[in-house]
DNA sequence: CCTTTATTGTACTAATTGTATCATTGTATA
DNA sequence: TATACAATGATACAATTAGTACAATAAAGG
């Protein structure tokens, strides 16, 4: 199967900054094949119309990407993810992409005061009710 | 109907500190669906003109609800009613936000690529990092 | 080829937001 | 009155996003 494009999501009361949101999604899309080396990149300008942010705000998640080697812009070109990014870093990449995603999930659950056991067991619940609804759509 | 938004009312010879009452105000306003998890309240400086304060009267307002769950400030930004809000409601409020805020992960994480198997596993890890730093905080 | 034009990212600046710190004011109380 | 303290105001700061002008590249037309 090949992995569509996918429009990132923003949320924008979430308390994270635009431009990390955006750092954040491409690093997943690209730790889990969504994006693959060498895809090139919506430009600055076509992605901040989709998602209704100012342009520099997607320059600066870019630049982000690429001081952390894992895009490359080039002034005139475009942004392309970078080739060949080491297995072992991008197996890396992807658990550090699920941390970050489970630890902001977790920081906001104990925010909102809940307990260790009460978040546990929701996230128990809600796997086992989303197997359960992917199970009766396989049928 | 759709509740407008309403201009808080000050009480300048209450005895009732500024900050106060604008807490209160604003509490009473979410309590009564006039104010809605998301919205967007006026930024400090606004708020402060309108109610012809200094904004800093209106910042701490705004740091005593955000302490309390209530809202989230965010510099640069401005500040929101929190999509979910704290348990000073029933019970079973407080449970349907967990359940919303688990989905949310789960689902983002399913988006992304991840298998239930990496989601729970890493919900364990992070919650037992998590609790070895507060366990070595409490010492 | 060379020039022009469109498209891309970059750099710098400005505007808007909340934050931190200290000064001032007013009031209760010893 | 003097002092302590709480409330409010003034000022400087930091973070985020937006605006504007520019530079590099590629494509099109001559």
């Amino acid at each position: 199967m090949t992995e569509k494009k996918q429009p990132l999501q923003l949320d924008f009361h979430s308390g994270l900054p635009i431009y990390t949101q955006i750092v954040e999604q491409i690093q997943s899309q690209l730790a889990n094949g969504i994006l693959k080396p060498g895809d090139q990149l919506p430009t600055v300008r076509a992605l901040a119309q989709e998602l209704r942010v100012n342009f520099n705000t997607v320059a600066r998640a870019y630049r982000i990407l690429d001081e952390a080697r894992i895009i490359s812009t080039q002034q005139g070109r475009g942004t392309y993810i970078t080739e060949i990014p080491p297995p072992e870093v991008s197996e890396k990449l992807r658990n550090e992409s699920l941390a970050a995603l489970t630890h902001r999930f977790i920081n906001e659950s104990f925010r909102l005061g809940f307990s260790e056991r009460e978040v546990s067991q929701m996230v128990r619940d809600s796997l086992k009710s989303w197997k359960e609804a992917k199970d009766s759509d396989d049928e």
